[in-house]
DNA sequence: CGACCAATTGAATTGATTCAAGGTCCGTGG
DNA sequence: CCACGGACCTTGAATCAATTCAATTGGTCG
């Protein structure tokens, strides 16, 4: 494990063009300014175990929130990207761990004395669970190609890409979003690849070749 | 698919004793009344695509959530029993659709005029999220006896029971929440009941002879 | 009793995993 | 600049857990 070492940067201005998502921009005017984390990559942001409460807006990179069975083994809950507020947690106490996945920078979002974050947190709280029931259907009644199809559909919308997909996190973390071991999302990717839908021009870099055969892939 | 054919009952008093949980209460507070459904097994409850919005309040029985592929697979999300609520979805439409298992009882709530469901709609559906999130971790990273098994402890807890869990839904339904088959689920009960950790005095019903044990196999 | 649906059980199959061996990439230091 | 080390990724072969297909049993209701 990385120590932990963040630099608190002081600047409370919001990112130039601020988040996309109108829902996130008006919570974001219903909290008091804060700092920006920065964590490197592989730190842990908030524990297990630990008492959570507040909520954190990914400025930049991408974070990743887990769960471990008693044996140790991970489920990977969600990624987080630019833009996206992770950090629900029903009652006292952190069930889920974040971490960041490669450099990432987290704003802390402490709602105004006043009047808290209003309806926006239950908006976005809904979001997420709607995410997360997809991701049911996914764990629970895909085969593994058409988890990693899913998978590659979903992030070319979230990065409001067409062709060519970032993959910020590796084959492990990957595996562990979606059920499976690396070796059998390496397979499929070399599958998707030598089938023609997608290239892979590094291994951190998906180019997709044909998307809707790879929509038709994801069901 | 059954005609839906459901008796409006005009009574509005809530349960004798009303939900247990004091968030749920508190939430009931602040609703107008309104009359009980009444849905025979496998009647539709909301759809998939319908528009959605309003919460619901199991007074008895059972109620499953599910989710489809394209190709007609079922993922059932979640079961919920007396004195729990269900219906949350973000944005206007379903993407689950509600159907009774059993004879079950459903009551509307409808917020008051005034100020709404308030911070308990929120409370709520961080439970939602957080049960959720659990079973992620069940279906990403558990074998099948550690599905059963999870899945018996978890009834054992919500039905107040220490001995006798009462099974009101059938094998392909704990399939489809469990992301097994109907045959996988039968042959691990068999497993349990023959290694002494359970007993089956009949199809619907389970007695727990060893809930260590059971709870141990649950991860 | 007979029909029907659900559940059980068995046997064969298969998709994914496990175990193992290389390969690639990248940063560091000689 | 290149060699080395280590982390990550790929690929292959063997194994295994769960599924599929098939037959039978059990329970319920007219």
């Amino acid at each position: 494990m990385l120590t932990q070492l963040n630099h608190l940067q002081t600047s409370n201005t919001p990112t130039p063009t601020g988040p996309h998502d109108a829902v996130v921009r008006s919570m974001l005017a219903n909290t008091r300014p804060c700092a920006v984390s920065f964590y490197h990559p592989n730190e842990v942001i908030y524990a297990q175990g630990e008492t959570g409460g507040p909520l954190y807006l990914v400025e930049f990179g991408t974070v990743r929130i887990c769960r471990l069975t008693a044996d140790g083994r991970r489920q990977i809950n969600s990624f987080h990207f630019a833009g996206e507020v992770f950090g629900f947690e029903p009652g006292g106490e952190h069930r889920n761990y974040a971490e960041s996945v490669d450099n990432a920078g987290v704003r802390l979002l402490r709602p105004n004395a006043d009047n808290g974050l209003g309806a926006n947190e239950l908006a976005i709280a809904l979001r997420t669970l709607s995410r997360i029931q997809d991701h049911l259907l996914l764990l629970g009644r895909m085969n593994a190609s058409e988890k990693v199809a899913a998978f590659l559909v979903d992030l070319l919308d979230r990065q409001d890409a067409v062709r060519f997909i970032d993959l910020s996190m590796q084959r492990s973390d990957i595996a562990d979003y979606l059920g499976l071991t690396f070796e059998t999302v390496s397979r499929v990717l070399k599958l998707l690849k030598d089938s023609g839908v997608i290239r892979l021009p590094s291994v951190s870099q998906v180019e997709v070749m044909n998307q809707s055969a790879l929509v038709r892939l994801a069901g």
